[in-house]
DNA sequence: ATTCCACGGGAATCGGTGGCAA
DNA sequence: TTGCCACCGATTCCCGTGGAAT
């Protein structure tokens, strides 16, 4: 049923961005000053998750591309240090500059800041850990760089920032969720680039966007989902019964690409808790502890301790595969969907069944 | 009031990479 | 080629914190 799957791929860009032209203007005016050779205002670009922050900058971007050569990188800041941030910039810059494994960063640093010899706009995607890292100030010091700094919270990202760094934030952009009407014009678009004409109604869209709540990246992947169901269970067109399975199965499908883009060690942690359901702490530990030393046999990893298991469990965590409950000396681990499997084959006996 | 326990921040340490001089 | 060193990122070690059990 679906004739061109890519508009379903987050890496689509739609040809409009219904519904944000303010911050699409907002966004273009601090881009503005590059196209005379001046630095770009920076700007932080906050909301939920599924507002469409990223495809946001993204957009804008192109639309910038389309009236001047401007230099920008794209760097997902999650889990990631302030080295790959400086390697990544000076990379996306200019790929000629090398540097190798244990270039210091000072050094990295110094080098983005002698190669930069025109506007350079870096966005800083999923940047809510960004001061972890130290890479701002980094990158605040060079004179041409710019940010764009795409977070959840702007009032905690702000607060968390030194008076230098809010001096230099020069535009803020709140993106609020979309409403039912705004999200299913957007998933219109889609249906109109990557589906048959007709096969599925206004009434239905609406239905998928209020499930989803404004959160446009579900509402695409349950757009999706319902047509792959229409096609698998023989339906003509999109009946009422696919809508109301394709939200589950978004969700799904969302948790496991997330787990596989994660490494081993969380995908052990992972399939423990997807086998027994629910455990304590302690128990989590003792059953990894067992199993360890059988799941690692071959590979070129060794088990980790229980302090980075901590960390493995609250990634996990941070991208809603892993439930946390109860306060710290009772907590029980628990996977959210325990349809989703981990790559790994975790065959699971721990002592103590 | 005291003990227990898991959490999580931060410092120390480890294993690996690559530059450099002998 | 070898040994040494600086450095990175990942992991471990250490320890303060705070809520629940005793």
């Amino acid at each position: 049923m679906i004739t061109d799957p890519g508009v379903f791929d987050n890496e689509y860009l739609p040809r409009e961005l219904k519904h944000r032209e303010g911050p699409v203007e907002t966004l273009a005016k601090a881009f503005e000053p590059t196209i005379d050779g001046y630095p770009a205002d920076n700007v932080l670009v906050s909301g939920g998750s599924g507002v469409g922050k990223t495809v946001l900058v993204r957009y804008a971007l192109a639309r910038l591309d389309e009236a001047a050569a401007i230099n920008h990188a794209h760097i997902r800041c999650l889990g990631i240090t302030r080295g790959q941030i400086l390697r990544t910039a000076i990379d996306e810059y200019d790929s000629t500059i090398d540097f190798t494994l244990n270039t210091s960063v000072d050094t990295l640093q110094e080098k983005l800041s002698d190669a930069v010899i025109s506007p350079y706009i870096i966005v800083l995607d999923e940047a809510d850990g960004i001061y972890e890292t130290g890479a701002l100030e980094d990158l605040f010091a060079i004179q041409r760089v710019s940010v764009v700094a795409i977070c959840h919270d702007a009032e905690r990202w702000l607060a968390l920032a030194t008076p230098e760094v809010r001096a230099v934030m020069h535009r803020e952009l709140e993106l609020g969720r979309y409403g039912v009407d705004e999200l299913a014009d957007i998933l219109q678009d889609r249906v109109d680039e990557g589906l048959p004409p007709g096969v599925i109604t206004r009434e239905q869209l609406r239905t998928i966007a209020d499930e989803c709540a404004g959160i446009a990246r579900i509402a695409i992947q349950s757009l999706r989902a319902a047509a792959e169901l229409a096609g698998e269970r023989g339906h003509e067109r999109i009946l009422d019964e696919d809508v109301a399975d394709s939200y589950e199965r978004a969700c799904h499908r969302i948790r496991q690409a997330n787990l596989r883009s994660l490494p081993f060690h969380h995908n052990v942690l992972y399939g423990i808790l997807q086998v027994k359901g629910e455990l304590a702490a302690s128990e989590l530990h003792r059953c990894y502890e067992a199993l360890a030393e059988d799941v690692y046999y071959g590979r070129d990893l060794t088990p980790i301790g229980p302090r980075s298991r901590r960390n493995k469990l609250s990634k996990l965590r941070e991208y809603d595969l892993v439930e946390f409950e109860g306060p710290p000396q009772h907590r029980v681990y628990s996977v959210r969907d325990p349809e989703i499997v981990p790559e790994i084959e975790v065959s699971i006996s721990c002592e103590g069944d």
